[in-house]
DNA sequence: CAGTGAGCGAGCTTCCGCTTGACTT
């Protein structure tokens, strides 16, 4: 039996570090946390100055189980999870729930995986630390208390299923403010005159261009300024060429990996960190969830020497970063490739293009700064006092741009960050010939909607939410329909453009697009209305600020200046009133609109939430008929809804007509649009309409339906069993029989398989699908 | 799975941060 038993937090890291640690020592893995309040009740004690009551989930049984038996027989165990609140925390889980004594347990830690970070770490153990835990339990119990409470009056409120918190409401927040902006937005317009213009050198012709700064608020402004420019000269007033410099980005730490796979690679945070994971767990890169933009000093020699060899010593540059944002705990490295000399991994596609943007990001962090000469040039009008200004940029020494390019924030940049801009060598007083003048129409852009990734830099800025957590508060704010990520097409906006050329002024209009959006968060009608309500109540909460001045206050606990229970009882004593009295109030909060009469009946239409979603309502509860509803389409919103769209949704179900003797009836559903033929339900795809869809489109749709399916059976059982058949899936083939569905093995060929192989198959899979089945029934119960 | 929406009342939903598999029709 191993003497020493070392608990860390993941296993992958467990597999490491027993390889630095020799034969004496065990190491496990906690696989987080071991404990938590109870799952389904508050898990609180309210009146007893909110003694938590801490569970052993389910699925951790398994491993406390065995941690506990590996406790027993160690001589010593040491507690080795991560230096920070939580793992400081789950020190303790452990602690208590491995029933460890003072003098059984050792804890120590290290922000790096490294042998020499391990040994050091193991000659300088020390105790838990019960400041920093209960700092750990205030975050926990406040965080319960308030998604505990306010879900509930969501519920009762709003609409049932909903949700609150601390750093999801916030979240939301954002977008619904973000998205208002842009409604009340109204962009202005103004002419930027661009100038073009041409200079000989050894009989060659250079062409370069330059801005007028001034921008012109109006066409006549713009025009008066052309028609002054009429018989001018041109000539240099001044020449000026100052260098300067790009200093490469920081290492990743989470949020800078989610943003930079997002505008790189496309990829949704949720699949960046699933991609990291592999990487991860096979050992390729360091840990993905960090803060920290530290490397370890063994990978910032080894980068010296990989940069040094690959590309020369000049460039080379030890660089040590460190984090500017709010609440950064840094018990990690920042994330790295765990052997720099590999630039290239096997793997999936996705996983070699992430490893690679990391291997780039950490290599270009630890290179020198790229120089640039940066050169404007001050052209005079004879006839004006305005000047033009042109602009170049001379690379003088790539650098660090050698490896890695940082994307821009801005969409609409021009992509030209690593390219010079190149002016012909030009002489003060040099006379300059003009080819031609264009003012051109530009509009004032509103604020860019968040994108999944730019949503988490701000919520790291506001020190809401961890690196754990981005992917999935980013992923629960669309799972409770709060925002939609979704893409738009722009639209077609004219512009005025004015062109000067040989002394002669033309007037034309362009046409530009305008609003594309590419996998933006829109907020939907229940993120409005939640946020509405969340805003007016509890508006201490949904302050951007409400967690920044909370973690000083966890601060104070941490460092045993505060009670952990005084600061939820300083806390709570105020909220809970407000969710009592805000319960009492009898009125719902649906965002309901008036949106008029109905012409047919003189009754009110209002647009609300409902039980299940938005929609229109005809008539008042309390009259004698009852109201008829109606739910809304998924492009129309509560805020923006007529009367007339509202009284449009009320021609639905609708008659369509007759296909061979059968009804088509068109209606919209929970799943959206469909056409309701022969007991069978078709959906309408979503950019088209219901209320005036064509007979011949509703058959069309029929039959595409209808033929997919029949592409979907690979073989069926007509003499043996009607009713069982092998189809294809979205995991492959499968064996439909008797109701329930089995897995065809990869290796086999479904079109020849026989009816008593296929049932050989159900008699296999039994077993294990009974027992899973019998887990799931009784856990709803 | 293709309805629903009031109100009754049963029983259910829910937070944030740590971590992985087991499993999908």
């Amino acid at each position: 039996m191993a003497k020493n038993l070392v608990i860390v937090e993941s296993p992958a890291k467990a597999k490491t570090i027993e390889g630095f640690l020799g034969k004496d020592f065990l190491v496990k893995s906690s696989y987080g946390h071991v404990r938590d309040l109870s799952k389904n009740k508050l898990g609180v004690d309210v009146e007893k100055n909110f003694a938590p009551n801490y569970e052993i989930p389910p699925d951790k049984k398994k491993v406390v189980t065995e941690l506990k038996k590996l406790s027993k027989d160690a001589e010593t165990v040491w507690l080795a999870t991560d230096e920070d609140r939580e793992g400081e925390a789950i020190s303790w889980h452990l602690a208590e729930s491995l029933k460890l004594d003072d003098d059984k347990y050792k804890r120590i830690v290290f922000h790096e995986i490294t042998a020499k970070a391990i040994k050091n770490a193991i000659s300088n153990p020390r105790k838990i630390d019960n400041n920093l835990v209960n700092a750990q339990q205030a975050r926990r119990i406040l965080d319960r208390l308030v998604g505990f409470e306010l879900s509930p009056l969501l519920w009762k409120k709003v609409k049932p299923a909903l949700s609150a918190g601390r750093v999801q409401s916030v979240a939301v927040k954002l977008i619904v403010e973000r998205e208002r902006e842009i409604q009340n937005f109204k962009p202005e317009s103004s002419y930027r005159v661009i100038a073009y213009f041409e200079v000989k050198k050894n009989n060659e012709k250079h062409s370069f261009k330059a801005d007028l700064p001034k921008r012109f608020k109006t066409k006549k402004e713009a025009l008066d300024f052309l028609e002054s420019c009429k018989g001018a000269e041109y000539s240099v007033e001044n020449t000026e060429t100052k260098p300067s410099k790009k200093t490469p980005s920081a290492p990743f730490t989470t949020s800078t990996l989610q943003q930079e796979a997002s505008r790189k690679l496309g990829f949704s945070v949720a699949r960046t960190m699933m991609v990291a994971q592999k990487l991860y767990e096979s050992g390729k890169i360091t840990y993905m969830r960090t803060d920290s933009v530290n490397l370890a000093d063994s990978a910032i020699e080894s980068a010296k020497k990989i940069i040094s060899n690959q590309f020369g010593e000049k460039y080379a540059k030890t660089r040590k970063y460190s984090t500017k944002s709010k609440g950064a705990q840094e018990a990690h490295e920042a994330i790295r490739p765990t052997y720099l000399e590999n630039d290239a991994v096997a793997g999936s596609s996705d996983e070699q293009k992430l490893y690679q943007l990391i291997w780039k990001r950490t290599i270009a962090s630890q290179m020198s700064e790229a120089l640039f000469d940066k050169t404007n040039i001050t052209i005079g009008i004879s006839t004006s006092e305005y000047k033009f200004i042109a602009t170049g940029e001379v690379l003088v020494f790539d650098g660090f741009l050698k490896v890695y390019i940082e994307s821009s924030e801005d969409e609409d940049a021009t992509s030209e960050s690593s390219d010079s801009i190149i002016l012909p060598p030009l002489k003060v007083s040099q006379k300059l010939d003009l080819k031609e003048i264009n003012a051109i129409e530009r509009f004032t852009k509103h604020l860019p909607r968040f994108t999944e990734a730019s949503l988490v830099k701000k919520l790291e800025e506001l020190g809401i939410g961890r690196p754990s957590t981005y992917a999935p508060t980013i992923s629960t704010i669309q799972k409770r329909e709060y925002v939609l990520k979704e893409s738009r097409e722009g639209h077609e906006r004219e512009y005025g453009f004015i062109c000067f050329k040989e002394n002669k002024i033309f007037e034309t209009k362009k046409t530009e697009n305008t609003g594309v959006e590419k996998n933006k968060l829109f907020p939907t009608d229940i993120g409005v209305v939640v946020t509405k309500f969340l805003v007016e109540y509890f508006d201490d909460i949904l302050d951007y600020n409400f967690t920044a001045e909370l973690e000083k206050k966890f601060d104070d606990i941490a460092q045993g200046l505060y009670e952990w229970n005084k600061l939820i009882n300083d806390f709570y004593g105020a909220f809970h009133d407000k969710v009592e009295e805000t319960t009492k109030k009898s009125e719902k909060f649906s965002g309901t609109r008036l949106l008029g009469e109905d012409p047919k009946s003189g009754r009110n239409v209002y647009a609300r939430i409902g039980r299940y979603g938005p929609m229109v309502q005809i008539g008042d509860t309390d009259e004698e008929e009852k109201p008829k509803f109606a739910g809304i389409r998924k492009n129309q919103s509560l805020e923006s809804s007529t009367l007339e769209e509202a009284l449009e949704l009320f021609k639905l179900p609708r008659k369509i007509g007759l296909y061979e003797d059968k009804e088509l009836i068109a209606s919209v559903g929970r799943f959206g649009p469909y056409i309701k033929y022969d007991g069978s339900f078709y959906s309408i795809p979503k950019d088209e309409d219901p209320l005036n869809i064509s007979k011949d489109r509703a058959v069309e749709i029929i039959e595409a339906k209808k033929e997919a399916d029949r592409k979907k059976i690979i073989k069926t059982f007509e003499k043996e069993d009607p009713d069982s058949k092998i189809l294809r899936g979205r995991w492959g083939p499968y064996f439909s029989y008797k109701g329930k569905n089995y897995r065809i093995p990869k290796d086999a060929e479904p079109e020849k398989m026989t009816y008593s192989e296929c049932v050989k198959l159900t008699k296999q899979a039994t077993s294990p699908k009974k027992t899973r089945k019998k887990k799931k029934g009784t856990t709803k119960k």
